[in-house]
DNA sequence: AGCTAATAAATGAACGTTCATTCATTTTCA
DNA sequence: TGAAAATGAATGAACGTTCATTTATTAGCT
């Protein structure tokens, strides 16, 4: 047999119950902060007793650690399984890919830039990092539009900030059933960006093209 | 140098302790959250001990409380002020305003949404109602650029959102002394805000209307 | 399959610490 | 003299975490 680290299918219960700890503090971290959440929360949440979480997580501090680094993982891992997948406009999914995933992982993306200040240093920085990687991929999209002249932006790194910023804010305020269906926020968006991207000489009064 | 400067009558003591009291608790709250701040820190930077707070707020909630509702008054206070008093565009005075104010109140608009979650809900109601009495002034402008054809937005209540979400984050990445000053990101965005609403290159829909 | 040792998980109770807040007393100062 | 402000000590509650013990679950052996 292999190592003792991969576990037989029948001993999935410990993993359960780790898994159930990650989704109780997220949803808890999410609604009040980290600060704000007690181990005691966490643990009725999961249906166990206090001390049964340190079974699995050494620190309340690791549960946010392990959630803030898994998101950033799977997000860049989200977006390399779609960049080369489709003949679509690299803008163009790079925003619905954007929105779509911070619509779906709302606790998720919400904690990733909230509890920053909570990390220690060490991971803060691993987030931080992983962050960048995230802006230069937007940022590479605009530079090479800006090199054949599709798009025309004074500083493409200001750009990214500006435009992922835009985006990351609709999940404060989009809800389903409210009258835009997901499509439509996506479209909205999608239109907002390319035209502040576009080349399009002094706004104000010029003619198109 | 002992003593901070100007105390005009002596009679004037306990509300400048009260005021170093929100000073403290606005850089702290702001720094790590309202929920890790204790009164005792707060307590230590006013230079007092954690019982003389109690004579100026009566609980913690209550100095936050002041902050965010204070901050949101100062805010449409100003604007106000500015409102009728410029020959200047109403979009770029709105977000040259927008952009400068958030970048010199940096720990009261950091806390403003980041705690928002913190307060009673009467308090929250309150402070949203004022969030959305800002968020009017943008969507107004957009409006009546709309009504006259100079803007082209298909929907100026998604789009104040999105603006106001993009030069809100301009406070969680620009720094004094780093390559750009306030002027120049002011221009940035403001470019890239007026042709994301200008009439042009990207027909989505019909016209409203 | 059944038994057994080993291991993993959960319990229940406790640890020391820190928390927001209270209050009788003292200090400050107009 | 009187009121506001600050003190110093105390309150009970809640916190993260530890630990000896019990309970579940599994691997190795026959």
């Amino acid at each position: 047999m292999a190592t003792a680290a991969a576990r037989p299918a029948s001993r999935a219960k410990g993993l359960e119950t780790a898994e159930r700890v990650r989704k109780a503090a997220l949803r808890r971290f999410a609604q009040a902060g980290y600060a704000a959440v007690s181990m005691r929360e966490i643990a009725t949440d999961v249906g166990v007793r206090p001390g049964a979480l340190y079974n699995h997580f050494p620190t309340k501090q690791d549960i946010l650690k392990d959630l803030m680094l898994t998101h950033m993982a799977e997000l860049l891992g989200a977006w390399a399984a779609l960049e080369n997948s489709s003949s679509m406009d690299p803008l163009e999914r790079f925003v619905r890919f954007h929105i779509r995933y911070h619509l779906e992982r709302a606790d998720e993306v919400f904690i990733s830039y909230m509890e920053l200040r909570n990390l220690e240093p060490d991971n803060f920085e691993t987030v931080e990092t992983e962050r960048r990687r995230y802006e230069a991929v937007l940022t590479s999209i605009l530079e090479d539009g800006l090199a054949d002249g599709r798009y025309a932006v004074d500083d493409p790194k200001v750009a990214t900030r500006a435009i992922i910023a835009m985006l990351t804010g609709i999940p404060t305020w989009y809800r389903e059933g409210g009258g835009l269906s997901e499509k439509e926020v996506e479209d909205l968006y999608l239109t907002m960006v390319q035209k502040a991207v576009a080349p399009g000489s002094k706004p104000s009064r010029t003619e198109t093209g």
